[in-house]
DNA sequence: TCGACCAAAAGTGTATACAATTTTTCAAAA
DNA sequence: TTTTGAAAAATTGTATACACTTTTGGTCGA
């Protein structure tokens, strides 16, 4: 189509993964692919590879890559590491809480309130998990940032293609509180809070599988 | 040299890296590793994708891939997220422990010891590191062991290129006492224990630059 | 009609070719 | 002696070629 590098395929398949375009079990055909973005296999190989290290997608021996079907299991581990690494990083916050990390919260959950008036699905689902990103980058932990980034695509993955409305609406309130209890510098709450949180998000999980759209061409324009 | 997959290529590089036989800031040039391992460069990128993903190299445009040289920031920002983690994990297991997980951790324990004891430089380390997956897995979480696992071999490169033996033993010694506040059901103990072992492990950081190696093959053989 | 089998087509895995960029080399000038 | 510049060599980035495996599609036999 365009000039892309190996990074644009890479960003273009997260997204059209993580936004539910490509539904899990979809064969990612290389050549297809190559066709879609108008480069060699070697690039989009690389670009697969790389995926596949995020978990997004699965590769199988000489039968070619598919979007990831985590089970249940994987999701619920998933979850969980964010669990223990969220409620760590809501500590520190609040040791480490200054007014302008709060107006930088406020500003981002003005952001997701916009977004989910507006009905921007794809918008707001990537601003509610950016949240939890921009926690880590305001608290100047880049590591965990990046870490945090890549256990939230895999948690698109697994919840719900799109998320209903209400349980939008409920996560950008539950935010609000959170920034809240953090500008209240009241750690006990705001751990609560963050772990209700996640364990609401965790109980939108629901499990049964969609049929998968194999038209890739489709899936990206 | 002999016939090889990427990923028996990927692990080839970690150990070397991991084992600082290879030096951070080291340049890797493909033709030379694909010399080596006997293959084309279209594998060896493979592989060198794959390793620049765990950051354990840094790869700069139309200039090459080299062993990566954390900065001190980084470094602490690995071990925070290190702490944030094994902190909850330690909770976690006190909370699900049984007479079998402990006899594993005493056996992998006991493991340790030996190689300390024989003076096993790789093989301890090794096993100092796998303690801390071990848990994890132990805890029939896999995602939290596959995270801990890149963490703790991007904590290697930081480390002493040879922790000395008298640093071996001591974590040696406070894996041992882990298990036995684990084994007790001590929650606050265990937490406390893994917490001060982490920030015994974080202390050993020295950030002196040596002299790196680019003899590759030297390196690998 | 249904299943087994085989040839053709499509797809993946690895090597190689080639263009573009960087590094090295070396000679000439300040 | 040190610096500069340009040609040569080495290295990376991308595309293509080709062997091998899987999938497909259809024919034959039960």
């Amino acid at each position: 189509m365009e000039s892309s590098s190996t990074s644009h395929i890479v960003e273009s398949l997260t997204r059209a993964i993580v936004e539910h375009r490509l539904h899990p079990g979809t064969k990612l055909a290389e050549q297809k692919l190559a066709d879609h973005f108008g480069v060699s296999r070697t690039l989009v190989r690389q670009a697969l590879f790389q995926l596949s290290q995020n978990r997004l997608i699965r590769m199988e021996p000489a039968r070619g890559a598919f979007v990831a079907t985590p089970s249940v299991e994987e999701a619920k581990q998933v979850f969980e590491v964010r669990r223990m690494l969220e409620i760590e990083m809501t500590r520190q916050f609040v040791r480490h809480v200054s007014p302008s990390k709060i107006k930088a919260l406020q500003a981002h959950v003005a952001e997701e309130r916009k977004a989910v008036e507006q009905q921007d699905v794809p918008g707001r689902t990537e601003l509610l998990g950016d949240f939890h990103v921009r926690m880590a980058e305001l608290l100047g932990n880049q590591v965990l940032a990046d870490m945090l980034r890549d256990l939230i695509s895999r948690c698109a993955l697994i919840t719900l293609m799109y998320q209903s409305s209400h349980g939008a609406e409920h996560s950008n309130d539950e935010h609000v509180a959170i920034v809240k209890a953090l500008a209240a510098k009241d750690e006990p709450r705001a751990v609560q809070l963050m772990e209700d949180h996640l364990r609401n998000v965790m109980s939108e999980l629901t499990f049964d599988r969609k049929p998968p759209t194999s038209d890739i061409a489709l899936a990206l324009s």
